[in-house]
DNA sequence: TATTGTTATACTCTATAACTATA
DNA sequence: TATAGTTATAGAGTATAACAATA
């Protein structure tokens, strides 16, 4: 194509025709939905990752869920503080290395991801509605393998 | 399950079952690459979007377009701002209703927005690398769907 | 010396409200 | 009165650097 001109694009929507707009576009709307389930409990989305983390590995340091969540180590120092304030969790000191912490989800914290998580899929599910049963586990597949090669992303 | 516990989850990634999830860091880790790409020529993911959007329909108002990429009509003022003073496009009062703008790419607009495309079009295809062109297309088919429900979004 | 967690702080990003000019 | 665009500014969110405790 010419230098001087660009191609006329379908008034309609030109970005839609980019799969990376989408993607993008679909994250932000994705983060809203959950953002929105989760405020009945006062959670924000990342409060209910770490506790779903924490959950399911007690061994993992503060910089270990930052490194795999993707967060600063100071964000998280906010983030496991407000857990643990509100009763979520406790800090307890690592005995093979004293510099750790060892992250512990208390009772009223593994009720309250267990309400979590109950909002959560009931968002999902109406978020992947469009889609049939195939179609879902397809795109969770996909989205997966496109993940797989940035993730967890390096620290800038 | 009981309410006093949470169930064993697989210790590798919990939250790599949840579809949402995915979505979130697919979101971000595609904005990360397409940031990284348009850095060189000195522009973010928005001004592509705006560049692109104008070239291809010449009608938009500003807050058309703030509408269009569900982003703040203050933040729309900065950005065109922006792309007027690199000289990349022209603000013209719509003769219709002189409150409006018509926004118009000048030919170096045109040049620069034929680059990123270029880069754009790139890095997209090194993201999408992992998957097929028969995967590719259904990628997208899939994220239109679910995406056409909740956008534009409707501003807070 | 290096690492974990922490604090203070500066920086970016965003949204809010108030204004003007046009309708 | 209402709308398009603008400005100033406050608020949220983030990252940076420096520090204490431990390795």
């Amino acid at each position: 194509m010419p230098a001087t001109g660009v191609p006329a694009a379908p008034a309609g929507q030109p970005l839609a025709q980019h799969t990376g707009y989408l993607l993008i576009k679909l994250g932000e709307v994705t983060l809203a939905i959950a953002e929105r389930a989760l405020a009945p409990l006062n959670l924000r989305a990342r409060h209910f990752n770490v506790m779903t983390m924490v959950a399911a590995d007690i061994t993992l340091s503060q910089q270990d869920l930052s490194g795999q969540l993707g967060l600063d180590p100071t964000i998280m120092v906010a983030l496991v503080d407000d857990l643990e304030r509100r009763g979520f969790l406790r800090r307890e000191r690592s005995q093979k290395d004293r510099r750790r912490y060892v992250l512990q989800l208390t009772p009223a914290g593994q009720r309250t991801l267990q309400r979590a998580l109950t909002v959560i899929e009931e968002a999902e599910s109406k978020l992947l509605a469009p889609l049939n049963s195939h179609e879902a586990g397809l795109l969770q597949e996909l989205a997966g393998r496109l993940l797989a090669p940035h993730w967890p992303p390096r620290h800038t």
